[in-house]
DNA sequence: TGGACTATGTGAAAACTTTAACGACTTCCG
DNA sequence: CGGAAGTCGTTAAAGTTTTCACATAGTCCA
């Protein structure tokens, strides 16, 4: 299972799942096949860089033709895991929370929020975007064997909560307070931080030129 | 203004926010010194990219001593033009940029978000956060010269109203929508797409060993 | 079928980022 | 006051990522 894949550098893991929306997106369109020149153009990624990407995975290609979409799309199914639903916990069912909650990721991504969890007691009970929502006093009663967790909760709760979440098994925390936890090191944590984000690009406008050789940032 | 401060790495531009919240919560809890070493186990960033990064403004820190919590404090404001409060408009009031109205954005960072528009004439007129909600055929005539934009609009608005943002002279686009938008190159973009860390989070999860060695990977 | 065209895959270079290591200077305790 | 401990700022090395540039091999039209 981890053969080979171990040496993807980890940047190009991150331009993985943006591939594959894109190639999903050329395949429900009936587009056969696609150059690294037109998916360059499409996702922002310099044309280069993409068949080098690729080309971690094998010669994926057709010197002269390009890429058979179909048969990219199902490479890639297979080294995204796809074909096997990761199940998400997501806790804290405030604005934030929800607009995950009603975001159809598993259309896409094959990964599916089963449970969410709130301390407010107004939330539990209800259904939103089809996810039941529990009391956070019973998380480690509900999780189960789910590995993977989107904590948007109060900052102030975000240490206490990983704790449980790291006691209960997960292996994955996906961060969207602006707390930066500590969890054991055979726990991942990746923090989004919506302020920073903001204040990151208004610094960017301010001390980077604006003209043609401004850097390029995605992610 | 820009003396210098051009050849401040990109990677080192993004942790300023990150550093700047942090001495912020030092400075309110009282705190007057802090070490490098500190710093790295708050922020979980090792403390000798933290010294390299600080060095890039010049000598900041006492040798034997640390730094000095006010002085770096005031010196990360200037830089980080924190005194000068940067106004943004929000684009699209669902879940996500409710989340965004609400999130209190000026208390640490002195970026506001003014005004916010909508297609939906339930949501129009409202004050959510603080923040008044206008049509968004009224785009043109409000936004005066704001000149960043928060766009949590659906995937399939995403490029239209980028196109007006961009006619209307915004220059910085936060675009949290899963469409890659194209801009005139003056125009800076950072996306930030949900799906898409979710999904790398279970990428790097399986692929990439849990243990003790697990590369690090923030924000 | 032939030849112009197209686009991959990759070696090598460049650019960027992180980390280790340590000299130099401060602090602080006895 | 003197020496041990602490911590910066920086040089140099290592690691990572991007980009260039082109040989190679397949396409496709006449």
């Amino acid at each position: 299972m981890d053969i080979e894949q171990t040496k993807i550098p980890q940047a190009t893991a991150k331009r993985l799942p943006l591939y594959y929306r894109f190639l999903n997106n050329l395949h429900s369109q009936g587009k056969m096949r696609v150059s690294s020149k037109e998916l360059s153009d499409a996702v922002k990624v310099d044309s280069a860089t993409i068949r080098r990407d690729f080309s971690y995975f094998g010669a994926l290609g057709k010197k002269g033709y390009g890429y058979n979409v179909e048969y990219l799309l199902s490479f890639f199914r297979k080294t995204l895991d796809q074909d096997e639903t990761t199940r998400v916990a997501l806790i804290g069912v405030g604005n934030l929370g929800t607009a995950f909650l009603n975001y159809n990721f598993t259309k896409n991504n094959n990964t599916k929020i089963e449970m969410a969890f709130d301390a407010n007691t107004d939330r539990v009970g209800n259904e939103v975007g089809g996810v039941n929502v529990y009391h956070i006093d019973d998380l480690e009663e509900k999780l189960g064997d789910l590995s993977v967790a989107i904590l948007t909760v109060p900052a102030s709760a975000a240490q206490g909560i990983a704790d449980r979440l790291v006691e209960a098994g997960i292996s994955g925390i996906l961060n969207f307070t602006p707390a930066r936890i500590s969890v054991p090191s055979q726990v991942r944590v990746h923090h989004i931080d919506l302020a920073i984000e903001l204040q990151a690009l208004v610094y960017f406008l301010k001390h980077y030129p604006l003209n043609e050789e401004a850097p390029m940032d995605e992610q």
